[in-house]
Parts: structure tokens; sequence; C-alpha cells
DNA sequence: ATCTCAGTTTAGAATTATTCTAAAGTATTG
DNA sequence: CAATACTTTAGAATAATTCTAAACTGAGAT
């Protein structure tokens, strides 16, 4: 079976053209940053097109499965990283480009406790790039 | 003479009615987080009341000045931080409620290097909270 | 003080990413 | 195959932000 095809159904999501579509695109293996403009315009190429609507559906609900990371460093756009695994961000504002930080890269030595009755789900280090 | 209106002219802009009153409000010691939406409504209560294109202009020509640090999370809104020395945030997805974490408390021991001809503008660590 | 003009404010329109709606389509279960 | 719950979709709606162009104002020159 489709490897996308397995994913969708290993988190309780039905296998659709559309998601298969996205998912094959998506999880190929390499890295990506995508915005849902930019997958919709890349998947209207592909033989059968995919709606702007579920492309937004698709895509909020592969972070919901934790599928795909969701990172917003500018009110204008959302970028939705593939790398699901704990790493950091530069962003260059200039030419609104993501680009991973490895992991090993980043050494946070010291974390404040969070407030009471809360905990900490993410942490996200962007650093902002010039010229 | 007014403590907005030397700041305003340290940094070249015009002590207007709308900047004064403006930054009489977010320079008066006390740190604040607001958005051009939360600033507005403040401000409506005012004798004088400030358009909101205004309130928007003024944030930005501040941020610009760097009198505020510009603090983006999520799409919906943009948050500016009164509170300009170098610290890091946390964010509560649920109330969408920004507070500082004092920079004391948070330690990166090993930063990467920046990219090729960039340099590092800014380092934004946000931390995620959930119940 | 008054004049002049670049800088500023403003109301409302425009823009734009995203979300919503409700109708039509489809995967799954029995 | 039928029933149903889940999906997709086009287009409308929403909402934060930006733009526009006309009116206003602060500051220096006279």
């Amino acid at each position: 079976m489709n490897m996308t095809k397995k994913i969708l159904r290993a988190n309780d999501l039905r296998p659709t053209k559309q998601r298969v579509l996205i998912g094959d695109y998506l999880f190929d293996g390499i890295d990506k940053h995508v915005t849902a403009e930019s997958l919709f315009k890349k998947l209207l190429n592909e033989k059968r097109g995919v709606s702007l609507a579920t492309v937004y559906n698709t895509l909020h609900e592969f972070c919901k499965k934790e599928l795909l990371n969701k990172i917003t460093i500018d009110t204008d756009k959302v970028y939705f990283d593939t790398n699901i695994s704990s790493h950091h961000h530069f962003f260059s504002d200039k030419e609104k480009l993501l680009l991973d930080i490895r992991s090993q890269d980043v050494i946070i030595s010291s974390m404040p406790v969070a407030p009471k009755g809360k905990k900490i789900k993410k942490v996200e280090l962007i650093i902002h790039l010039e010229d």
C-alpha cells in the first residue's frame, strides 16, 4: 500500500485522493517548508487539482496529528514544516525565507519554569537574519 | 518638557498630539504588550481619539526606531512589546496571552552561525503553553 | 506672529490570508 | 448495495492590516 495511505490510516484520516496527493508531496522524505498558497499552486500542475479550502483543511489536520509543524513568523503567511523533529529556524525577513537550523546547533541550557497550572507545549526559536 | 516629546524628538519624529498620547501611554515605565486593536480601544476613552490608521502608523514607526519590539505569534494578531531589552516570551495559545520571561531565565549556550552573507538581527524564543 | 511646506492624520476603501457555509461527492461499514 | 458519516468545494464572509488621497499641522523662515 502507498506509504501516504498508511500514514493517513494510522492517524484516522480517510485516504482521500486529495490527502494522498498532498501527503505524497509532503512526505516524500525531503524536508520542506510550504505555505497554503505555495502548496496550492504546486498542486495546480498535477493531473487533478485540489481546492484551496482543502489545502487549508488538510494542512491543519496534518498539524493536529503532528505530521506537520506550523510556524508563524509574520502575519502575512503561515509556514508548515515537514520536519517534525525538534529544531529551530532562521528567517530572512528580506527574502521571506525559512531555513532549518540543525538541532545540535542550538543548545538552550537554561529554561524558565512554566507559570502555575501550565506546562510547556513547544519551544520555538526563530533567528531573524539581515544582510 | 514632556518625556514622550523628548523621546520623539530624539528619534526624528514630530511630537504630534497623537504620537504624544500614544507615547505617554506606552512609555510610562510599565511594561506592556499591546495590539493595534487593543491600543486603539484604549485610546477611544481619551479626550481626543486617534484613528486606527494612526495607531498602526505610530506602532510601526516606533518599531522602526526600536522603541517597541514587534512579536508575531499567530496570524491573527501582532503584539508590540514596550520592553525592548533582550528577553523572551511565553505564549498561552488558549488565552492568547503573551508573558515576558526574565532574560536571566533563559540561557542559550550555543548558537548556530548565520548563513553566508547574513548576520543575526534578532533572536526570538517563544515558549508555547498549554494547561 | 504669519507663511509655507514637508510631514502627519484620517475615513473609508482596498487588500489578502484565512475561515466559513452549505451543497455535492465519496470512503467505509454493515 | 445502502446508509451514513466524513470530505471536498466554490464562493462568500471575515478580519487584520495597508493604502489612498484629501485635510491638517508642526517647525523653520521671514
